[in-house]
DNA sequence: TCGGCACCTGCCTA
DNA sequence: ATAGGCAGGTGCC
């Protein structure tokens, strides 16, 4: 059974407001809804269907083939429902280079000025919400605006990353069909991704279940869950980052991303860290 | 290739 | 109360 409080609380998205047992989130220039009552159906602003919770993914195969040991066993046994959502590319690109070196509380803040700002507003079921702009609409935004929602130095990062989807030099949707090396070194080149974002836009929007974001709680989850199992030092550089990706990938496989997600949400939540 | 450091902002802690 | 620390990193030297 699907859980929508593990799924939305655990660091991949952040647009999403309960309200009961319903819950209703940003999806770049859409709404959507869900509840927990009948989670698996999707309800939308536009009337578009989407399969927000990979369904294609067939689950009960991914957590089989991921179950490699009693720590990834525990993990998806306590947050049994947990699914990485298929997110919107853009807004997932935005998202994550907004999150650098920042916290969640701070990243959902900006992320809904931004909204706020520039998305256009729409009614729906009665409440108010706030589209996420497009690159158009945020590279033709001036420096000073943009940094009226709080960004700090990503500002111009924001607004650049914005005007290489628009004027093409990146395709987003183009990546979804690349491998993962070809996306990740794409990514790379949009001045304010490095491997940790360019790995949570793969795979949360990009198609890309092997992407493992390695960030300051996934090598304190790797310390304490699997000591001296994989090669983990205290600073990450390029080349460690590749090779500790490489040793995750083999071990856990094609579906390595679900294993982050997991050990994210285990290692944040056993350090009482709020979403 | 590696280590060291600066960096917006806002919340949290001592 | 208020300075200093820290946050899902990245770029530059």
């Amino acid at each position: 059974m699907l859980n929508l409080e593990h799924t939305i609380n655990s660091g991949q998205v952040f647009l999403w407001e309960r309200y009961g047992n319903k819950w209703y989130g940003i999806h770049g220039d859409d709404v959507l809804l869900v509840d927990q009552s009948n989670p698996e159906i999707v309800v939308s602003y536009s009337g578009e269907k989407y399969d927000l919770f990979r369904q294609s993914d067939n689950f009960n195969k991914v957590i089989r083939e991921i179950a490699k040991d009693v720590i990834i066993k525990e993990a998806t046994k306590r947050f049994a429902g947990m699914r990485l959502l298929r997110q919107d590319p853009f807004q997932c690109y935005i998202s994550f280079i907004v999150s650098a070196n920042s916290n969640i509380q701070n990243i959902r803040l900006s992320l809904y000025k931004l909204a706020k700002k520039f998305g256009k507003k729409v009614r729906f079921n009665g409440k108010e919400f706030f589209l996420f702009p497009d690159a158009k609409k945020i590279s033709s935004a001036s420096i000073s605006e943009i940094s009226s929602c709080g960004l700090g130095y990503r500002t111009k990062y924001v607004h650049a990353a914005s005007e290489a989807v628009r004027s093409g030099a990146i395709d987003l949707e183009l990546l979804k069909k690349s491998d993962y090396h070809t996306a990740r070194d794409e990514l790379c080149k949009i001045d304010g991704i490095g491997n940790k974002v360019a790995d949570c836009i793969m795979l949360f929007s990009l198609e890309k279940t092997d992407a493992f974001p390695l960030d300051r709680w996934m090598l304190r989850a790797l310390h304490n869950y699997y000591p001296g199992r994989f090669t983990v030092d205290e600073s990450l550089t390029e080349r460690r980052y590749h090779i500790l990706h490489d040793e995750l990938r083999e071990y856990f496989g094609a579906y390595a991303g679900y294993c982050q997600q997991f050990l994210f949400k285990m290692i944040r939540d056993s350090n009482q860290k709020r979403w």
